[in-house]
DNA sequence: GTTGAGCGTT
């Protein structure tokens, strides 16, 4: 019973192939996705209801309806705004082969808890693939983080697999917000369709808001609903890009910071001890974070990673606690509430880092950390 | 008043 495999379909009368399972029942969207490049979830025919369904897909790890397979053929999804046609896939993946294999680039890592560390990254996109480096960045004086990194895999398949794990969208718009609905009041309402990894209301009040979820199908459940939270009535919508700058606009040099931003935030409530180098992801256990995020093809975006939701939001004291302290100093801080991953915006590709990796590296295998 | 801010090299 050790070897099994899922029969998994482009569509639905597509010759369907065997993808491996984990050895918990359940199967990688990786897995999935290595074989379906662009691939962000799975859905089958309930034969009861001959409705679609979507499966369960928490952190990158797909779980099996009813905790049993069974003999369906499982269909890929694809995120909603790259419903490309298969062709277009293949003839843009034969261009990649055509110049080779595509270099993994730094991909910034934005909006960290001011508490994440670089373990905490690691472990967190591991659970993607194999990570060469990341970073924490910090003011070189204080050694207190920056609030943002960088990750960089070892396979580029890696590095798209995340992009592309991070384009299904997770993040609802909330409209006709009033002033008196606080985050924490928009994270309990919506807790009880799923687990709420983000929510953020700009400043000043714009009388609307974002809520993201860890699982896209809640998400887009819930679009097009209109809610009633604190006696106000909402409007559910998709949240769209941000400012995307799509398409080819690489001039050179040139890099427009666009994009979407989702989050994920852990469930975790817990302050105290760290979570210690855990592997979790495919373990299913308790994750410090999620990516999330959309990119336009070949350039600018912007993706939103997750907050340790930190310390708690222990109705108290209407500062927001941070771990570290910051003396108001410089910047205002305000506590960052998830973060978001891009493309580095790079001065030159090329350039990188003095140690180990870089340059002459061949994208094999390192092992940097643990 | 129905679509968000953050960007590395010491």
């Amino acid at each position: 019973m050790s070897e099994l495999y899922i029969r998994v379909a482009e569509d639905e009368n597509e010759e369907p192939m065997e993808i491996p399972s984990e050895d918990d029942g359940t199967v990688l969207l990786s897995s999935v996705a290595a074989q379906f490049p662009g691939a962000c979830g799975l859905r089958y025919k309930n034969p009861e209801s001959q409705c679609m369904r979507g499966v369960r897909l928490v952190e990158g790890v797909l779980h099996a309806p009813e905790n049993d397979w069974g003999n369906l053929v499982y269909v890929v999804n694809y995120p909603k705004d790259n419903k490309r046609k298969m062709e277009e896939i293949d003839a843009a993946s034969a261009v990649k082969v055509k110049r080779g294999f595509q270099k993994t680039s730094d991909l910034i890592v934005l909006g960290l808890p001011w508490k994440t560390t670089e373990q905490d990254l690691k472990d967190y996109f591991t659970t993607f693939g194999e990570v060469i480096m990341v970073q924490v960045k910090r003011d070189s004086k204080t050694g207190n983080s920056k609030g943002f990194g960088f990750v960089r895999f070892t396979e580029y398949e890696t590095q798209s697999k995340v992009i592309d794990f991070l384009k299904c969208s997770r993040k609802i718009f909330v409209g006709r917000c009033t002033e008196d609905i606080t985050t924490d009041d928009l994270r309990q309402y919506f807790m009880q369709y799923g687990e709420v990894t983000d929510v953020f209301i700009p400043k000043p009040f714009r009388a609307f808001a974002f809520v993201t979820f860890a699982d896209d199908q809640v998400a887009q459940a819930l679009c097009g609903e209109d809610l009633i939270i604190k006696g106000v009535s909402v409007h559910i919508s998709n949240a769209e890009p941000k400012h995307n700058n799509s398409r080819q606009m690489m001039d050179r040099g040139r890099f427009g910071a666009g994009g979407f931003s989702q989050g994920y935030a852990s469930s975790r409530g817990g302050l105290g001890s760290t979570s210690g180098g855990v592997n979790y992801g495919a373990l299913g256990l308790n994750p410090a974070m999620v990516a999330a995020a959309q990119a336009a093809l070949q350039s600018s975006w912007g993706m939103m990673l997750a907050n340790q939701q930190g310390a708690s939001t222990t109705a108290g004291t209407a500062t927001t606690t941070r771990d570290q302290t910051y003396s108001s100093a410089s910047t205002s801080y305000s506590s960052p509430t998830s973060a978001s991953v891009g493309w580095a915006a790079g001065t030159t590709p090329a350039s990188s880092y003095s140690s180990g990796f870089g340059s002459s590296m061949e994208t094999k295998s390192t092992n940097w950390g643990m």
